[in-house]
Formats: C-alpha cells, sequence, structure tokens
RNA sequence: GGCGGGAUACCCGAGUGGCCAAAGGGGCCAGACUGUAAAUCUGGUGGCUCUGCCUUCGCAGGUUCGAAUCCUGCUCCCGCCA
C-alpha cells in the first residue's frame, strides 16, 4: 500500500477539524503506517435511531471518505445495541422512547444505504456492536464497570449539568460511553471520527485500549455543524437540516436561506474546494458565493446537471419572482362545497365564492380568519393567466374557473380546477 | 410520608372577580426594503355564516348577575424536610 507522505495526509486530515487529540500521535500513526504499509483503522460510529441523514451528519462522514482515498480502512460501527440505550451526549434528560431491536435492524440498513453516498461502502469494515455486547456475560459486564468511577462520568458536561440540577440520570445511560469505547477495543481503532461533544467517550476508548494492551487510538473531532438557521446545532428536531435524500431544487431553497455568516463553516465541512479559493469566492458577492456552495455540495449527492438546474430554476422562481413550475392542483367539486358551505350557495350557483372562502376550502390557510387576515395583509394574488390581481377585500367575489392561480403569500400556491 | 409552590394560547410568561380572546417576549405569518439571507420597519397571530357570535387559561364540579381569577375534589409537575 502507498500512502502519500504524511504531511499532504495531515494537510486533507486537519482541514475542518475542530480537535485532534492527542494531536501529537496522529503523524506518529501516520508515518508508522506509511513505514509499513499497514492502513490505519478509522472507526465512525452511529446508533440507528432515525433515518434522515442530514448535512451535519455528512461531515465526520466526508472526513471518513477522505481516510479512505488516503488508503486508509473504513469501520463502521452500528450501534445496534448503544441504539437500545441512546446517547447521553448534548441531552439534558434522558431519551423518552425506546426502539426495538427490529426497529433498530431496519433503520440500520436505511443508513448505510444513505452512508453510501458519502464514503465508498463497498470498501468499508460494517460491524454491529450487538455482535458482541449480546454475548457479554453480566460477569464481563461488571468487570467492565470496575473501569470507571462515577466521578469521571461526571466529568461529561451533560451528566454534571443534570445531576446539579437533580434530573434523573438512569444507569443504563452512564453505561453508554462505556459501550462506545469497548467497540474501539473490539475493532482495534487507530482513529476515531465524531463531533467535539464525544471527547470523554474517545478518551475513555484510550484508556480501555491501553488496559488491553492496545494501541490506543487518536480523536478527530469535528465542530458541530449550524442549520440553516445559523445558530442552533443541524437536526431533525429543529427543522434546521438539509437532508441528503431532498431533491436538488429543495436543498437548493435550504442552502439560499442560510445566514451569510454561515457559508464560510459549510465550505468548509461539506464542499473540497480549496481553502483559498473559498476565501476568493467569500469576498464575492454573497449570492454568487451561496449558489456556488449550493451546487457544490448538491452536485455530490445528485450530479453536476441537477445542481445547475436546481440553481436555474431558483434563480427563476425564488429570485426572479416567476411562477414555479411544479403548482399543485386543488379541485373544487361545487356541488360538494355548496353541501359543506350552505351560506355560500348563493355564490356557488354561479361559480363564484368570496376570496377568504377560496382560500379556506383550497386549503391554502388553515381557517377563514387565517384567510382573512392575510388577505387584508395583501397576501393574496389571483392569476387569470399571466396576470396577478391582488385581492385585498376577504369578501370580494371570485369567479371560480379551471386554470385560475391562487397565491396566498409568498410560498402557499395552487392552480384550481373547477368541477360541478 | 410531612410542608410549600405551580399547571395560562405554538413556547416562555404576566394577569388573582367585570375594562380578558387574555400584557410582554420568542417563534411563526403577511407586507415594505433587499441580494435570497440577515438587520430594520409595519401589521397580524383561537374559531365562525365576522360591526356580531361561539370556544379557550390542567380536569370535573360549585359559589356569583358575572370566574383565568373565589371554593371543593381529582390528575400531573416542582421545591424543601424526612
Amino acid at each position: 500500500m502507498n500512502f502519500p507522505p504524511v504531511d499532504e495526509q495531515l494537510a486533507i486530515i486537519r482541514r475542518g477539524v475542530e480537535k485532534i487529540v492527542p494531536e501529537e500521535e496522529l503523524a506518529v500513526k501516520l508515518t508508522k503506517s506509511r513505514e509499513t504499509g499497514i492502513p490505519l483503522r478509522i472507526k465512525y460510529g452511529i446508533d440507528p435511531t432515525g433515518i434522515d441523514v442530514h448535512l451535519g451528519h455528512t461531515v465526520p462522514l466526508r472526513k471518513m471518505r477522505q481516510f479512505q482515498e488516503l488508503g486508509h480502512q473504513a469501520v463502521i460501527i452500528i450501534g445496534n445495541y448503544t441504539a437500545l440505550v441512546g446517547d447521553p451526549s448534548g441531552r439534558d434528560q434522558a431519551r423518552v422512547k425506546k426502539l426495538t431491536e427490529a426497529d433498530v435492524e431496519a433503520n440500520a440498513r436505511d443508513y448505510l444505504n444513505q452512508v453510501g453516498k458519502v464514503i465508498d461502502i463497498s470498501q468499508a469494515e460494517v460491524h454491529r456492536n450487538g455482535d458482541w455486547f449480546a454475548k457479554m456475560s453480566f460477569a464481563e459486564i461488571l468487570q467492565l464497570c470496575g473501569k470507571i468511577t462515577v466521578a469521571q462520568l461526571l466529568t461529561r458536561d451533560d451528566f454534571a449539568k443534570r445531576y446539579a440540577s437533580q434530573t434523573p440520570i438512569f444507569l443504563h445511560e452512564c453505561l453508554y460511553p462505556m459501550m462506545q469505547a469497548w467497540d474501539s477495543v473490539m475493532i482495534k481503532s487507530d482513529i476515531e471520527l465524531g463531533g467535539t461533544e464525544q471527547l470523554y467517550s474517545f478518551m475513555l476508548a484510550r484508556d480501555l485500549q491501553r488496559d488491553q494492551h492496545l494501541p490506543q487510538q487518536v480523536g478527530v473531532m469535528s465542530p458541530i455543524l449550524v442549520g440553516t438557521d445559523g445558530e442552533q446545532k443541524m437536526g431533525k428536531s429543529l427543522g434546521n437540516y438539509i437532508g441528503i435524500s431532498e431533491t436538488p431544487f429543495d436543498m437548493m431553497k435550504k442552502f439560499m436561506q442560510i445566514p451569510d455568516a454561515t457559508m464560510g463553516m459549510y465550505f468548509n465541512l461539506l464542499t473540497s474546494i480549496p481553502l483559498e479559493e473559498v476565501t476568493a469566492i467569500l469576498q464575492g458577492h454573497p449570492k454568487e458565493a451561496k449558489v456556488r456552495l449550493a451546487k457544490s455540495v448538491i452536485a455530490g449527492y445528485h450530479s453536476e446537471q441537477h445542481a445547475l438546474e436546481a440553481a436555474d430554476r431558483w434563480q427563476r422562481e425564488v429570485g426572479g419572482g416567476e411562477l414555479p413550475t411544479d403548482i399543485p392542483t386543488v379541485t373544487l367539486n361545487l356541488t360538494t362545497l355548496a353541501a359543506q358551505l350552505p351560506q355560500c350557495q348563493g355564490d356557488l350557483v354561479h361559480s363564484r365564492l368570496a376570496a377568504a372562502q377560496l382560500l379556506k376550502v383550497a386549503g391554502l390557510t388553515p381557517s377563514t380568519s387565517d384567510a382573512i387576515r392575510l388577505i387584508q395583509q395583501g397576501g393574496l394574488s389571483i392569476y387569470d393567466g399571466d396576470q396577478p390581481t391582488l385581492i385585498s377585500d376577504p369578501k370580494a367575489v371570485i369567479e371560480l374557473k379551471t386554470g385560475l392561480l391562487v397565491k396566498a403569500g409568498k410560498k402557499k400556491i395552487a392552480r384550481l380546477v373547477i368541477d360541478h
């Protein structure tokens, strides 16, 4: 195996990495592997709890990919056993929902499919940590527990906070870092990838490895990727994530919404554009920079072509204010409507309907009250052909006909189909 | 187990008999501005057949002309003590 020079490897590995612990051991490991021709074993573990892989997850995965490209061995741990516990990292309370083993297995398969979009899964080792945890005896578990003190556990920020605020810390959660660390022992990892919040477990892994007379792993920790709000950690529950399985156009829209200040981090962590070039890009027009960023990432999960199309479409529909190409149709059956809205029967027999009622029945607003507010604030436009007409009176009577476009606010739009 | 505090709209949180569909903030929505975002400004933010009506302040009852506010019971949270 021929590895690139250590300096070159280090430059690639260091990009977008917040912490390498212990820093000096990384070069030593790389040097040794280059001399012996033995690839380093790069560990990355995930718990198959959710299903949507988003860009936040791709940060360490991209790092994994880079290690692969440098000739090292990717080792993916599917935490099917740790998933039964739930990672307490950064949590201020224990997870509530418990996953069944069947859920976990289904999630794991789905997860591997998605991960394949970032790393070369055919060249990766995949392990499930249930393979070893399921076989451990209680005595063995006890022995492992003997390696960790409560005081050590409490050095973790999340546990310390919970302890201080008297929020429950369950015993099985205490075992989580131990399990994660034991995975490192079992697969003899040289490097472990993850976020900075994993520091405790990464260091515990070193202790356990030393205990077993194994070489100790080095933690390579990525910063936390912020979400599209530019503030908080990207995550599903916060609704600020960009999923890698989303359509190019959906990704495009989300990318264009990130705050300018967040672009630097995204370029650094999500693209391979050389950093000098990134600096130049960021000095140009922010909008152009954002388009460039979006295209670069989208191309990685779809194709150059799709990325281009998405960017063009965004420019036309969002930037240029043109009507979107995929307007959903809403079918209104006048007979049914008349039965639902007896007070509007008079209008309906003439295929007419008050604007506020229309928004409600077309599903563009959740209630007529909401529709009235929206209309009064100038949010309703009706397109008959290409001509928009602003409707500002909720009671304005609209002539219903098929093909009419109803646009409520910036985002909600529907094409009517009238049925008698 | 004892004592005390609390539960208000999407979230936080004021309100302690009528002027309360309920202050304020966050979020969100609409409009202006813009580069798309941010920032800023304006308005809005229970429902309806809408100058009015109906439903909502943990749940169920009660007092009262009138209750988010007072009383009784219940459920759940939280603090202190043991």
